[in-house]
DNA sequence: GCTATTCTCAACCACATGGTTGAGCAACAG
DNA sequence: CTGTTGCTCAACCATGTGGTTGAGAATAGC
């Protein structure tokens, strides 16, 4: 059980790991899409488009209902809330640390002045 | 900018789609650790264990001290909290447009009070 | 029926990822 | 100085990922 949360939650992040797909979901806020709809933004084949979805779908943040030839997608409410609560713990999980973290922080701000640059490494 | 951004995010979030890593953010969560103390709990090399620290790395969510021959790890507040607050934007941009999530989500939260230790390995 | 549209699937390619082992550096312990 | 410890790096391997193209199934439109 904590098995399949697990690997839930590998396919959620992994879905939110690319911009593309990113932006489909975002896309999908406002309502119902076709897939040639998700897909017309992106520089990208029909196919490699309905892969990422796909990919969403194994994430269960998409749900897909087949009307006629064009398959509509939108968001899945029940993931979304499973992925929703488990993000929000885990913040919670950092922040009662991130306390702590702060204040030796701050301190460190105050002899090292913050390091503005672009941080690209 | 948003370029960067886009960048930033694609790489914590491909952190986090990884049970190691996240076991290690977990970890990490409680106070400093070395390579050789994040890498214990998990059946792989050590080096294995050093490329997926330097993913986190990668992704500004860990940063590394390295005293004497041991590198010390801990959380990255900064780029923590930037995390949080995408990912905070990012469901609020979500539920605006889900009134049945918000539904989910307040029964759930009714019958199942916040799950620390939430388990997701 | 015939054609055009929507979309998936299979095969393929280039590259990234996660793992290994072996070499090697730097620093502590004796 | 010598040996051990902590860790990285480079090379390598298997598998996964994101992209392509071409073929084909199913439906809509004429």
């Amino acid at each position: 059980m904590v098995e399949q949360q697990t690997r839930q939650l590998d396919a959620v992040f992994h879905a939110l790991g690319d911009a593309t797909r990113r932006q489909m979901l975002r896309d999908l806020a406002s309502g119902e899409r076709t897939v040639g709809q998700l897909a017309g933004p992106f520089p990208i084949s029909l196919a490699a488009a309905s892969k990422h979805i796909q990919a969403l779908e194994r994430a269960g943040l998409v749900r897909r209902e087949v009307r006629g030839r064009t398959h509509w997608c939108r968001l899945d409410a029940m993931s979304l809330a499973a992925a929703h609560r488990w993000l929000r713990d885990y913040e919670r999980f950092w922040t009662d640390h991130l306390d702590a973290l702060e204040q030796v922080l701050r301190e460190e701000d105050a002899r090292h002045p913050p390091t503005q640059d672009g941080d690209d490494r």
